[in-house]
DNA sequence: AATCAAGATTTGTGATCACAAAAATTGGTT
DNA sequence: AACCAATTTTTGTGATCACAAATCTTGATT
């Protein structure tokens, strides 16, 4: 079936709806993973597949491994810590880049995306949360106007989404966006210490890695 | 033709030609770009090419045109800030996690390096200084130990390079890699101060951006 | 029952085909 | 000579085909 209109592209909504997967804890680790078989569940042949996974691939979403198996990269304690750090040099830096760009009607849609949030937290709606942590520091950091960076922050949330499943089963969901709210009360102070701190913060509780459980469905 | 043995996919090998290509100054701006022709001048068909440029595409090297056209993304002043930037943030610290892991034939390897990068200036060989620069930095950066930042400086290289010809064409070749030299000899001091203000200045003497002359061959 | 080799199936890879959209070419009109 | 519409060619996209390597299944031997 070929497009007909002014449409996406196959390959174009082949690679979000993977994508969205990916950073909404809806593609586990460790389960194998065949182009094939994508294709069938999304409706398409293997063809944008194979070039979507070679992009998310490239963006380190996704590896292939020598078996020339594709899956989602295996996590280690030390290449949790990588991201990590990788994140808290970036991140707070495009906050920080971000805050002169936020007015009044933004810090609004960010209390609003906070309140589904926990809504979605409460009603353990994993994914939900996902994408609501992902909307909240995404509309901050497209706010920098930075194109580079922002890619680059985009790599790093794409590997670590998979395993966020993980460490929030083990955290557990008490008082987890004290932060969210913090730095939002802080862009309403114009306060960008404590907003830049808020950002830290947050992404610091996040980022606590269990170990051990390699092995999960 | 398929492959018979343990060799690299004839993607694997495609996606290191033509990243090579971009990195070292065989692929210019401007200059349109058919996946058939590419291909050709590759000597394989189209698939893995057009894989290939998803590959690149996601790293930013490349980008696709509204008319589905590939080409090395256009450059302005305001991205080359940003890029500068994100390296200035993540080359410094890279190098300085490096340090502790660069014995003494590392050095040795880094004058080498730079030996044969100031011959190839002297030679007007670009794509040769351009090889060895990346080599300088990267054999640096490698010891680091740690693939994701890696990764992301790798992808912030792939979208300046293309550019380095404009730039050195206008600054000219003299005492370009000084820095260099002194990032050697701070190894050798075991001075890591000095040495990560060496990567800095080198970073930024190379990285002034010429804007204006947008149309070249 | 456990082990392992031989056969069948699935999968990734690369090439080719089909088609629509874009670009280049052509030829006629002013 | 300059412009523009119609035709031809080129190009990207998606599906399919061919094949080898990897995985799974099977059945015989101990």
């Amino acid at each position: 079936m070929h497009q007909t209109s002014n449409t996406l592209t196959v390959n174009e909504s082949t690679y979000r709806d993977l994508k969205e997967k990916i950073l909404f804890g809806d593609m586990l680790p460790g389960r194998p993973v065949t182009l094939r078989g994508l294709a069938e569940s999304l409706g398409v042949s293997p063809t944008p597949v194979r070039e979507t996974v070679r992009r998310l691939t490239a963006e380190r979403a996704l590896s292939l491994q020598d078996n020339r198996r594709v899956s989602i990269p295996e996590m280690t304690a030390k290449r949790f810590q990588e991201i990590r750090h990788a994140r808290l040099i970036l991140e707070p830096e495009l906050a920080t880049l971000a805050m002169i760009n936020i007015d009044k009607k933004t810090i609004k849609t960010l209390i609003d995306i906070d309140k589904n949030t926990d809504l979605a937290l409460l009603k353990n709606d994993f994914s939900g949360y996902m994408r609501g942590n992902y909307d909240f520091h995404f509309t901050i950091y497209r706010r920098a106007n930075n194109d580079v960076l922002l890619s680059l922050v985009e790599s790093l949330w794409l590997q670590f989404a998979p395993y966020m499943r993980q460490v929030y089963n083990h955290l557990g969901t008490t008082a987890l966006d004290d932060q969210h709210r913090i730095a939002t009360k802080a862009l309403e102070n114009r306060d960008s210490i404590a907003f830049k701190n808020a950002i830290m913060e947050d992404l610091q509780q996040g980022m606590t890695f269990i170990g051990a459980s390699n092995t999960l469905l």
